[in-house]
DNA sequence: CGGGTACTTGACAATGGTCAAGTGTGGTGG
DNA sequence: CCACCACACTTGACCATTGTCAAGTACCCG
């Protein structure tokens, strides 16, 4: 198999399935899946740091990138996990020039990158792809307001409890959820630590709320769960 | 005087010095400030509630309003406050239909509404609009972001002095600077209570790098509050 | 001058982080 | 297929930071 061919072949047939690039004509597709780049990332691999020169942002093709920032003494917070179809380090192509933050993938993926100029251009002649870049940084920006809550307004187990509950309400009713990250990384996600992430989950798991088994959890008591996630009730 | 005339007048003066709408043609601030509906608002009065259905978004003319989230304990967390010429309650506009957060006068406000249909038009007649508005979505973007690495990665200390940096680099370069808002609430933008941040500030008195005056503060050692900012060191 | 609010200070409690020492567990190579 | 190693996770003892509750002081506005 040509492997140049192919993967133009799929960019543009996955580009247009994106919500950003969803209701462009299939010329301009064409048209930007000849400008992407392709660029390739190991796990674990650094894809920008903080502070870097941005001159344009990339959409994610397979596989997942974690944005975050890390502390003077090296300690994580995970602002995002980017999932494919999902675009990322797109902050600066509006306002500066720097990135804001860390992006790392965490698994073999494959981006494509749109330079600043062309994606800019793109939006002057097409305001549908604007208000598509429009609805995603606002809910991004509803995100973060959920995340800025959950650090400032709740404790750990109600962190917790809340991303329990929002995994089963995503997945499936039926009350057995797989976590779709690592525990150490989840603790970041929550702006904690892995003992304490454990600690939470054992109290749980004695106070019969929950039942562990690697990554799967069963949620016994939901209510419980939810009674903890607004606050009304505590872990002790 | 006529209300009516003169508030219109003012109205498309106003409009168009705006960051969201300076690059608009005469004609279209025309036909905003008579779309524009203005409400005035007492300070501690309510704009919006979290949760309340939106139908359009909000342009400051006077005044300030303090954008927050509520705890189920009643504790606040202070999101941004917004000056004139900004626009608030923008995000429902483009995702989904309710308010993320509370927002409140904290003085007498004068606001400017647009209802949601006629503003999604006008970005689709005039990108720059829509460019304007990515703009200041990334900015607020980029605050969030340092908004959750504040409350995650530093402690109380770290905020405060990097806050205190922040005020005297924006004002001016002699080492003394006005506190923008009452100590109270400059606890719940921090992230923390008053009694905390009163704790600090003596602290801080002690080690001789600030000197308090009611609301105006000297930063005697504005070498010794960056180092603590960024957490090279600390307050003990 | 009076009253309410904002702020300060103290004693205490608790949440959660640090450090250290285990206990799995999965994947690779022999 | 098993052994081993690295790494993820768990658990315990301890401590720091910050929140709670209570009381007192200062300050501003009418």
């Amino acid at each position: 198999m040509n492997p140049k061919k192919d993967s133009n072949r799929t960019s543009s047939d996955f580009i247009k399935e994106t919500l950003l690039f969803k209701d462009l004509p299939e010329e301009q597709i064409e048209k930007l899946s000849n400008i992407g780049v392709i660029n390739s990332f190991k796990r674990g691999e650094t894809i920008f740091s903080e502070g870097d020169n941005a001159d344009g942002f990339y959409l994610l093709k397979t596989g997942r990138i974690k944005i975050f920032k890390l502390s003077f003494e090296g300690k994580e917070q995970t602002l995002h996990i980017i999932l494919p179809g999902e675009p990322f380090g797109e902050v600066p192509v509006f306002t500066g020039k720097t990135f804001p933050a860390h992006a790392e993938a965490m698994e073999e993926s494959d981006t494509i990158f749109f330079p600043r100029g062309s994606f800019v251009d793109l939006i002057r002649s097409d305001p549908s792809i604007a208000l598509n870049m429009l609805a995603i940084l606002s809910k991004r920006l509803k995100q973060f307001i959920g995340l800025v809550e959950n650090l400032s307004l709740k404790e750990v187990p109600q962190r917790l409890a809340s991303y329990l509950i929002f995994l089963s309400d995503n997945d499936n009713y039926n009350d057995s959820i797989e976590l779709d990250v690592a525990k150490g990384q989840l603790a970041n996600m929550l702006g904690t630590i892995p003992e304490t992430l454990s600690r939470i989950l054992s109290k749980m798991v004695d106070r019969n709320l929950i039942r562990v088994q690697g990554r799967t959890i069963h949620l016994v008591d939901k209510n419980g769960l939810k009674t903890i996630s607004t606050g009304e009730r505590t872990l002790n």
